[in-house]
DNA sequence: CCTCATTCTTGATCTGGATCAACTCGGTTG
DNA sequence: CAACCGAGTTGATCCAGATCAAGAATGAGG
């Protein structure tokens, strides 16, 4: 960590990652002091699922995906990340391997807390346990509502929730994110995501200015997500 | 708790569940002396989505299901659990709400380790809290494998999968764990089950006993579990 | 401004699995 | 043992969404 600018936005993201925000600020400080800073090319691999944990991630700049795939190579998008966001917390907190492949979307700068820091923390510091377990029992109902949706409902309400949630998500939108990102994120294809948003600009709740897409009228897309 | 047989049970159960075993026994002793015991008949909901959480549950005898429901009235069921299973522990380590509806198939005889006693423990045995973190971690990576099956398999994979997960797990066998069940759980239906059965019988993998599922070809069948 | 490479759209066809319906098999109750 | 009832099987049909194929829009680089 060199740059001190740097080091000044790594510490603002880290106090805005729920279970590092209970530390108080020498403690941020001296674990924050362990990061290392990385860049990544577009489609590089961060990681593979199963890998040994090096630590916990904090996206400065880009998208990261975090995926699961089928031997048939099929794609499958947990997560989808953007700046400030933090990915592999779960094998950071738990020591375990990694629960997913992380791949850069487009140029990746990001902040590694190597795990023995981590790990370190996670010790001296008892009130950053506690405030895991939250974090960890908030990922647990969000993975559920993930099942749910993608048992329970069609593409089409499926994608509205998503375009609800892009929304009040910058980090969700930017380049790399393109269609065939958002198919394999809801379990389906470009062709049917291209056919999905027709409807939902023919009903009137979206409207494309060039490839961007823009809400005209939430109301109707929360009663299209059955919301 | 009168009956010390009972009693008994409760508490080798207790030292099974993970984040509990690290407790010394006098421990264990004091949050085993709080349970209550309750009976629920076949059907019967234990809570709903959403519900405050009233603490920890541990099956003593018969089959629950933990199920996410759509507005339409469509089934998911998450999770089979049968004697000696823990449920809801997520929100009785959290503090948070039930993260799905907990019905019972049979009936069932169960404890409740009260919200406030948990709560109680988690901050005198901090070594529970570190325990609790890794069993979360195991939970994450299981709901990570559940949605990598729904989304990249088809039925008769995840059919192949969940047969052998039972085979080492009794509690996913007993009454109440009917083709349906299955259904729900995988996300499909009794006919699709039914058919997919009578082709991994066909193939030689499995062989009806009355109504008894048997394994005979465990290699063929984790070939077809594409593991 | 043109070219080339993506990404996106749109249409035609195909298919795994859902749905609907009829029937069979046990097991239970009076 | 007859009547019944829930579970399971099996067949016929249907449909959401996948797949295949062929343009059209967008954007980057020369």
């Amino acid at each position: 960590m060199k740059s001190p600018a740097s080091a000044a936005l790594l510490k603002e993201y880290m106090v805005r990652i729920p279970y590092l925000g209970v530390l108080d600020p020498q403690q941020l400080d001296a674990l924050a002091r362990d990061a290392v800073h990385l860049i990544f090319s577009p489609d590089e691999v961060i990681f593979l699922e199963g890998d040994a944990s090096r630590g916990l991630w904090i996206i400065e700049d880009g998208n990261v995906k975090i995926t699961k795939l089928s031997l048939e190579g099929n794609e499958y998008i947990l997560h989808l990340l953007g700046p400030g966001d933090s990915f592999n917390d779960i094998a950071a907190l738990d020591g375990g391997p990694t629960p997913g492949n992380a791949i850069a979307m487009s140029l990746v700068s990001a902040w590694l807390l190597p795990a023995e820091a981590m790990e370190h923390a996670l010790e001296s510091y008892p009130a950053m346990a506690r405030a895991a377990l939250k974090m960890m029992g908030e990922r647990i109902r969000a993975l559920g509502h993930q099942i749910e949706d993608l048992t329970l409902y069609p593409v089409i309400v499926r994608l509205a929730r998503f375009l609800l949630a892009q929304a009040e998500n910058p980090s969700l939108s930017g380049p790399g994110v393109t269609r065939a990102a958002i198919a394999a994120h809801l379990a389906t294809t470009p062709e049917t995501i291209s056919r999905a948003l027709a409807k939902l600009q023919e009903a009137g709740a979206i409207r494309f200015d060039r490839h961007r897409i823009i809400i005209t009228n939430g109301d109707l897309l929360r009663s299209m997500a059955v919301l």
